[in-house]
DNA sequence: TCGCTATATTCCATTTTAACGATTTATAAG
DNA sequence: CTTATAAATCGTTAAAATGGAATATAGCGA
């Protein structure tokens, strides 16, 4: 139950699920997601840590930057049958969209540290 | 978004899972429900709200009683996606047999209003 | 109409969640 | 060793979710 409740959990907040999109078409950083979702970096890092929780995403580290990226699902049923599904679902929705468009033109190295 | 949001939401709360592990058995009132449960009246009957709202579940009206069901899923791919994985999911979880043991005890006409 | 009862709604207290800024940690480079 | 930078953690605040008691609503039967 609580692997379950934490996935369902994990994907109750609409800023995650736009990272869930994102990290669809390639791994990210967390300055490169808080620059398009436009959010703290404090945020951004404490999402990426309950979507990693809930076996969401996996994370490596390379030098300074540490990549999400989404998981294999691996983890748990839940987390694979979600993972999967959202390969299909919400991609017409406008909010998601309007992420992804700018998705290629988000380069972390061109990224200031305070904003 | 906002359906997918809804569903995921529904579905954060051990109560509400439980509710929708019972209902694949028969459908229920809310004072089953609540009885099963062991929480509040309001409590019940707000988070089958909540499942309604999600189109999770469905209710019909019979003279007093209001009976809950499953949805068949056709309110949208969010819900019917959900309401058949966990069909599957979750049977072997301590807390989910706890209560479909007791489930086939519990009568509505046998419920005292105030307990 | 007048109770009686199942459910819904309202109100209130408590807990949880989400957000940000500031600080700390970890790593790379000079 | 010092500086610079990416990410994690801490502290605080505001909003939302949760739960129960009390109240309102709806439908049944005398």
């Amino acid at each position: 139950m609580k692997s379950f409740i934490k996935v369902m959990k994990a994907l109750s907040d609409p800023n995650r699920v736009k990272m869930m999109k994102m990290l669809q078409h390639k791994p990210l950083c967390v300055c490169e997601i808080k620059e398009a979702l436009g959010i703290a970096q404090s945020t951004a890092s404490k999402h990426l840590k309950i979507l990693e929780d809930a076996e969401l995403v996996d994370s490596f580290k390379d030098g300074l930057w540490v990549n999400y990226s989404l998981s294999d699902g691996s983890g748990s049923p839940y987390s694979a049958c979600m993972i999967g599904n959202l390969k299909h679902w919400l991609d017409e929705e406008s909010d998601i969209k309007a992420i992804t468009d700018i998705l290629p033109d988000i380069d972390r190295l061109k990224i200031v540290s305070d904003g």
